[in-house]
DNA sequence: GTGAGATGAGACCAGCCGGTCCCTTTCTGC
DNA sequence: GCAGAAAGGGACCGGCTGGTCTCATCTCAC
């Protein structure tokens, strides 16, 4: 189910594999599990059924490893660089204005939402995924927000739980009103009122 | 495509629309477009295709029909009770406690979301409703909002469209994650935030 | 170079998809 | 109560679904 490894040790049919994947991802994260077919991947891939089926053993092992690879896109382009921010608020700052500005690596939107309103009145598979997946982000947020409350950036009383799904919440449904529209202004506007948000958490500085 | 009239001069045509679309809501609303099948439908409603292709003349045009169904329940079931609440701010944390603590009327999360999801990279019917719903939606808040700043009950400096925008995306955001996880704990979390950010956009008492 | 294993082509399958059509049954205005 | 209209049953349609299987071809270690 996880990835194979990758590099020079690489045979040709572990090639196709990560190749399969990467076609296939933007089209399960544009048009969801029922949404795109086997036949969708076969004309994007150029392989037919036979080729398709060697590798994986259904339509939900595919979408599974193409939601996992979306992922993995998604957190290396929105986190790459995070380690040069200083401060936490910075740190916070920075990440909400990546996840507004730079568009998804994978086209779609966000394949953690996508994945999780698809899949969560059925599909334990994908739901499960999507699941971890959350839980994974708010984690990250969340070490970030308790470090600054370590370092006194952060007012203690702030719970980092509480801010990380915050931000999670508001990004996501921002992306989602931004992309019905058309228009970055909902991201655009979260950004902003998440600004005032992380203000209303600093400490407030020693005189 | 719209609604029929309702009360006496019902037909039993009518009623039976009615019923199909009442039956057609949840399953459209939980599986999505294309995980609904019109297969579904007739064991839901116990007719047969020949019964259902008679009230619609395609499966888009009932999902239409459902999607404004379960968007009517939402609504009905959310602003209820709402003009009894005096002043904006009140007002405001009213409807995020009503959206926090009241499940939706209709199974399957908030129906504008998941449309909005399903429909986003296709199906441009259902696209536009969802777009005009979400519209609406925000509309509603920013008169609000634009009230509260008119009586000096919120701050001049506030965006009216900025905060709505903010309290939509956080709410539908935080309905994903707490769907996703099967607890309400991320509901809770973006409410409790969002009374912070409230806090802050509450203009200063006059001594 | 060769042989064995890896890879892919593509015909094939049963079942389901949205949708149509015609005929019977039921309703309703008179 | 009757005639015409409205409503619903259900067989039928072509096309597509996810998935299987066999056989040809390619790759690569030796």
């Amino acid at each position: 189910m996880l990835s194979k490894p990758k590099g020079q040790s690489m045979k040709k049919g572990d090639l196709t594999r990560q190749r399969i994947i990467a076609l296939a991802a933007p089209l399960f994260n544009r048009r969801g599990f029922d949404g795109c077919s086997m036949h969708d991947v076969m004309d994007a891939t150029g392989l037919e059924k036979g080729g398709l089926y060697r590798h994986f053993a259904s339509k939900q092992e595919l979408a599974a490893e193409a939601f996992l690879y979306s992922l993995d896109q998604a957190i290396k382009t929105r986190t790459d660089g995070l380690d040069h921010i200083p401060g936490a608020l910075s740190k916070l700052a920075w990440i909400i204005r990546r996840f507004v500005e730079t568009p998804g690596p994978v086209p779609g939107g966000c394949p953690l939402l996508n994945t999780a309103v698809d899949a969560d009145d059925g599909n334990p598979i994908l739901r499960k995924l999507a699941r971890k997946a959350f839980a994974d982000w708010k984690h990250r947020l969340a070490v970030i927000i308790a470090e600054g409350i370590q370092s006194g950036e952060i007012r203690r009383s702030t719970s980092p739980d509480q801010l990380a799904n915050t931000i999670i919440a508001a990004l996501e449904g921002g992306l989602v009103l931004s992309r019905i529209h058309g228009s970055r202004e909902a991201l655009k506007d979260v950004e902003a009122s998440l600004a005032l948000l992380l203000d209303s958490v600093a400490a407030p500085v020693r005189p």
